[in-house]
DNA sequence: ATAGTATGTGTATATATTACACTAATAATC
DNA sequence: GATTATTAGTGTAATATATACACATACTAT
């Protein structure tokens, strides 16, 4: 790495324009809602793809890094700043900005539920969209989408980041609907309850589920709220 | 991120001179020899890092994106171009390097062997190095390496990326040893051969192992040299 | 011929996964 | 206040998977 970078230590992008590219984050904020898995999308004012929808990002300003970037555009367009937040992974494709080189440092967050956004005013408009209603997106945010969804599903079998997705007391049905809506399988409601129970990862609140015009069910909660490392499917 | 690259977009970097950072990228190439886990370094020869080994690295050229860039370090550095090689994790701290804003998309490469090395004249020298006897690297390096082992831990336990660093042709006990190598556990021998052949990955090629004071071993084979995720052990 | 060394194999037990159906508790309606 | 509709909650038997464990085999070197 050295190498390169001592011959080029002038920092001016003039004779070596594109050495030098434009670092961005965009952040694929998931939520479940309505039985459905939304996506945070934002859609643009500005040429060439006005119009269009695209995930919430950013260029990295001067003094953050990739991860602070993250934060804060979530932070601005969610309002939420503890949510579950992960580097995804790197797009660099060469033309995948046709204003020049922007490389995207691609991040995805979990929301238990969907959070009220106030639509900005650097955008024509801001909403959840079920990421199955979800058609072309401006650059190559198709893409990570895509790859978003694919590493949420293994996340969710093989870590217990179930918990971000769900509120701070929950029931055991809800918590088996959001595994059925993502991995899109069926799971019998025995099996499933006495694995989970069995992983000693969450507790009864005591308390019960107020309304509804059936039997109320059993909150429960989890003992640490903190990635690990399980197979819970 | 389209909000403030319109903002933005002249693309000299003289009144915000950090907008835009260097992309490189740094490789962990990853071998199995001699009872244990390799890494490839190389020593620098340029301050402020002179003697200090590093992993290779540099630069991002123009017209290539991170995976391309990442691919001709492995091929400058060792003459292989077809291993198995995967994004790792973007690193962005704001003073990872001494220089100026240099952001590192670090990959991750497994050699079948220990493939001979040329030494670059751009380096003091470049060797393979026991990953237990890694002492401190140059920029976060340390820290790549640490994210690139635990990565190829969890990818060996749940894939079948284990093909990447065995040769064409292999033995059952050299198979056993490679996990038991990275995973640092023992492993039963009838167990693992019962699993790893149910699994049917691997065929036996007819041919033995020749030298040897001792009963020649079965050579087998991979039957697709490709990734698929499946539980390994 | 013998010694040394790594290869190759099977079975019994314990654990985990799967398949499957009814009762319980509540609100709404009559 | 009895009935209906709706979701919550529970156990067991069968199957599949994982674990623990010891000796005969095929070769080289002496």
């Amino acid at each position: 790495m050295c190498i390169y970078y001592t011959n080029n230590r002038n920092m001016t992008s003039q004779s070596q324009q594109y050495e030098f590219a434009a670092l961005a984050t965009d952040v694929v904020i998931f939520t479940v809602c309505e039985e459905q898995l939304h996506v945070l999308l934002v859609q643009m004012n500005k040429k060439p793809f006005t119009g269009m929808w695209a995930l919430p990002g950013g260029l990295v300003k001067p003094n953050e890094d990739a991860d602070t970037a993250a934060k804060r555009q979530l932070l601005e367009k969610t309002g939420v700043s503890n949510a579950y937040l992960e580097q995804l992974y790197t797009f660099s494709r060469v033309d995948r900005d046709p204003f020049g080189r922007v490389v995207s440092v691609a991040y995805y967050a979990l929301l238990p539920k969907k959070t009220k956004v106030a639509t900005m005013p650097d955008y024509a408009d801001i909403q959840w969209v079920p990421v199955t209603a979800v058609m072309s997106l401006a650059y190559d945010h198709r893409d990570i989408l895509q790859t978003a969804i694919v590493r949420l599903k293994s996340k969710l079998a093989y870590t217990n980041i179930v918990y971000s997705l769900l509120p701070k007391e929950f029931t055991l049905s809800e918590m088996q609907s959001v595994y059925e809506l993502i991995l899109d399988t069926v799971l019998d409601k025995r099996n499933f309850r006495k694995k989970i129970l069995a992983q000693g990862m969450i507790k009864k609140t005591g308390k019960k589920q107020t309304a509804g015009a059936n039997r109320p069910a059993e909150l429960y909660t989890f003992i640490k709220r903190s990635v690990q490392e399980v197979a819970m499917l």
